[in-house]
DNA sequence: TTGGCAATGTGACTTACGTCACAGACCGGC
DNA sequence: GCCGGTCTGTGACGTAAGTCACATTGCCAA
C-alpha cells in the first residue's frame, strides 16, 4: 500500500470517490535511475506522471546534441507537457530524464481522462498548468532577449550563497557549453561578484550579479 | 442584445445558468482600434477578454524596443496568459495589442471566478490552455534553436502561396529586423525559391523552403 | 511630371556565441 | 609518490545576427 506518501504529496487524491480511489492504487509505482529517459519527442504519451521522490527534468533537445532544460517535476508537481499532450492526442514534442534516481506512478491515459471528470483533480492540475506558464514566459524572455552573463548571474542568483557544481553543469542548464561559462565566471570573478574554486561558485555580491541580470 | 454572436463564438456561454448569463449579458463589449494595446508588461490582470471580431496580438517586449510575438487571440479562443494571471494572482508577463480594429468583452475577474466553477466553462479553458502550450513549445524551439533563415522559410510556408506583406513585418513577426529579412529574401529569390516584389513575396518553391526549415 | 515618402538593397562593421585545440590544475586510488 | 581521470583556463578562429549609414527604387498624389 502506497497511499499515506501519495495522499500527502498529492491531497487531491484524497478526495477520489472509492472505485477511482482503489484504480489508482492498483498503479504499481516504478523507480528509474538517474539519466534514465523517460519519454522523448515524438513519442506517443503513455499517461500522466505522479512523483513522490526525486526530480524529472523535461528538456528540448536541439539538432546539435544539446539540450534546453525547460522546467522540472518535483514531488507533488505535474507535468504540463504530459497533460497537454493527453488533452490533445498528441505526441510529446520534449524530453522527460530523470535528475536523480526518481519514484512515480504513471497513471494510464483512461484513468486520467476519469480523473478529469473530478473538479478537485481538474483544478489541481488546472492550477500547476497555470504556473508553469509564466515560467515558460520567462523562458521564452530568456532565450530570446538575455545575453548569456545575465542568464548565468540569474541562475548564479538562484542557487543559494554557494553553488556547488562543475561549469559543464551550469552550462547544461542555460543549453550553452562549458568554455562559455568558464570565461564568464572568470570575469564575474575579476569584478569581485564571485569566488571560484573546483566544482564550487561562492558569491561575494549578490547585488552586483543582480544588476548584471538586470542590464 | 449580443448573445447570438458571442454564443456562436463560444458555445460553452450557452450553457451558464440564468444568473451568471445575465450578468454576463451586462457586460458591454467595447471596440478597439488597431494598434491599441489592451495590456502591458507589469499591469495588473483586470479581467477576462472574450473576442467576437478581430484579433489580439500578444508579445514579449525586448529592453530594445523590439517585440517577439507569442501567438494571436481570434474570436472564439481565449487568452492563456491572462488565465495565469487571474489563476495565479500575478501581473501581466507580456503585452496584448489590437491586430486590427477588435471587438471583445472583458468579464470581471469575479465574474471569472464564478464561471471557473462551471464545468463547461472550465472545460474550455483548459482545452485552449493545452493547445496553447505546444504553440509556446514550439516558439521556444525556435527563438532556441532555429536559425533566422529557417525561421523565415516557416514563416512564408505559413502565409499561402504569395505574401502580402513589406519585409519589415516579416522581420516584426520574427522579431528580427528588416535588414536580415531582406538579405534572407535575397537568398531566397537567388536560389529561385521565391519571386519577389513591392509588398510582395511569392512562392515558387515551397519544397525547397521546406528543406530550409527542416536543415 | 515630379517631389516626396515608404520600401528595399547593400557594404562595412560589431557583437555574442560557439568550436576547436590544447595546456594546466586538481584529486583520488594504486 | 605517481598516474589516471575529471575539471578548468585560454587563445584562435568561425558564424549568425544586429547596427549603421547611405544608395536606390517605385509609387502616388499634387
Amino acid at each position: 500500500m502506497n497511499e499515506p506518501v501519495w495522499c500527502d504529496l498529492y491531497p487531491v487524491l484524497r478526495q477520489l470517490p472509492a472505485p477511482l480511489a482503489q484504480r489508482f492504487a492498483d498503479c504499481q509505482p516504478l523507480t528509474v535511475p538517474a539519466g534514465a529517459v523517460l519519454f522523448d519527442v515524438h513519442q506517443p504519451c503513455q499517461g500522466f506522471p505522479l512523483v513522490t521522490a526525486g526530480s524529472i527534468r523535461v528538456v528540448k533537445p536541439a539538432a546539435n546534441g544539446r539540450e534546453l532544460p525547460l522546467y522540472r517535476v518535483v514531488p507533488g508537481e505535474s507535468c504540463i507537457i504530459t497533460t497537454s499532450c493527453l488533452l490533445g492526442h498528441a505526441d510529446y514534442n520534449a524530453r522527460g530524464i530523470a535528475d536523480t534516481e526518481s519514484t512515480l506512478v504513471l497513471l494510464p491515459r483512461d484513468l486520467f481522462d476519469q480523473l478529469l471528470d473530478q473538479p478537485a483533480f481538474r483544478s489541481f492540475v488546472f492550477n500547476l498548468f497555470s504556473e508553469r506558464i509564466a515560467d515558460l514566459m520567462q523562458l521564452v524572455e530568456e532565450v530570446a532577449f538575455r545575453k548569456l552573463d545575465q542568464r548565468l548571474a540569474g541562475l548564479l542568483l538562484g542557487k543559494g550563497h554557494t553553488i556547488h557544481a562543475t561549469h559543464q553543469q551550469l552550462a547544461d542548464e542555460l543549453g550553452s557549453v562549458r568554455e562559455m561559462v568558464s570565461r564568464l565566471l572568470k570575469s564575474f570573478a575579476e569584478q569581485g561578484l564571485v569566488r571560484l574554486g573546483r566544482e564550487q561558485v561562492e558569491i561575494l555580491d549578490p547585488a552586483g550579479l543582480r544588476r548584471i541580470t538586470a542590464i
